[in-house]
DNA sequence: GAACTCTGCCTAATGAGATTAGACATTGAT
DNA sequence: ATCAATGTCTAATCTCATTAGGCAGAGTTC
């Protein structure tokens, strides 16, 4: 009767990414997961340690493939050009699966997590170094790329950027920046 | 017996309060607040609608003070000084209250949220009006700094910006919003 | 001052979820 | 054919949120 199919780690994981991109961050539970992939919920801590677990995961798994889109989007450019594909991706990636990005933020603090988010950093690094500045400047540079995409995303994503024109919002935020990258730079690339 | 001390939707939401600060936004259960008040979790239907009524109070209360507080931040100021109290007075604001200023983000969508929010951008406007930029500018730049000051309250708290001197960082990331903004601005106040 | 009503807290009960323990069936190897 | 491993199941427990209905204290009315 019971045709034990044998669920997989990988199974347990693309079932919580459907529910996670379909109701969001706290639509997860291990009910819905459960649900889906037709099984009772304890045969779930088979595959994954719990609802902590599972979200665990999920983080990880969300914040590498975010990671790695990022890096794919500066290959091959370099300066403004780097800038720009960088932004575009990281808002793009954000707006498309918001309840991942949701789960690459929350709990950053787990060691991880954190090295697999290493990937942006290194690679808006890498693009920033293009600029010659100091590494202290670099790094706050660094740092106001990063906060000021991570904010308009969520906030775009949230709904509380109001009525307009958001693509030429952005476009503006990043030429905003990039002007004043240039004007602290020490090399014009 | 029951001493019938009679409670107050002020005293559930001081109590909400104290468990958001304490707690987080997850943290914050009618049990929890129930056991702050020395009641049973039934008693605070009385004044509150359910945990979810009670956050979207927590969440309106919360962001009035937020908008106040800005409000006031810019009071005697013009120019980049009350951009530069502007800023951070709302950085100051988010990393003393995380949990408060996550739930003011949280569910963004609902109307009367949505108005006690405006006194937040309402300031903002009066403050970049002084930069003669035209309306769509204006807008824009708006968009820009509620998006990089979102974002580096956020991920600072999140303690996702790693080592450094972030009051720097953070200095150096509104000097670059104004040195973009003094180059669009028409008039040099 | 006694009865009345209102308000607000209480207990009891229900229900959703997470989680643990332990039984049982299917699979693959010996 | 038998055995161990694996994975799922049922049953039970626990924490919360929430609803229903009862009871007590406070002020009001006569």
């Amino acid at each position: 009767m019971a045709r034990k199919r044998g669920l997989d780690h990988d199974d347990v994981m693309r079932a919580g990414f459907s529910v996670l991109d379909r109701e969001g961050v706290d639509g997860v539970s291990l009910k819905a997961v459960a649900d889906l992939l037709e099984v009772q919920p304890p045969s779930l801590y088979s595959h994954v340690a719990g609802l902590g677990g599972l979200l665990d995961d999920l983080a990880i798994a969300a914040t590498a493939d975010f990671g790695n889109t990022l890096r794919d989007s500066a290959i091959g450019v370099a300066g403004d050009d780097a800038v720009r594909a960088f932004a575009a991706a990281y808002r793009r990636w954000a707006l498309a699966h918001p309840g991942r990005y949701d789960l690459t933020l929350r709990t950053v603090a787990r060691p991880e997590r954190r090295s697999a988010g290493i990937g942006a950093v290194e690679t808006m690094d890498a693009i920033l170094a293009h600029y010659g500045l100091t590494d202290r400047d670099a790094r706050r540079a660094g740092r106001a790329l990063r906060a000021s995409l991570h904010g308009f995303a969520t906030l775009q994503s949230a709904d509380a950027l109001g009525r307009g024109d958001h693509d030429a919002s952005f476009d503006a935020l990043v030429d905003l920046f990039l002007d004043g990258l240039r004007q602290r730079a020490t090399v014009q690339p």
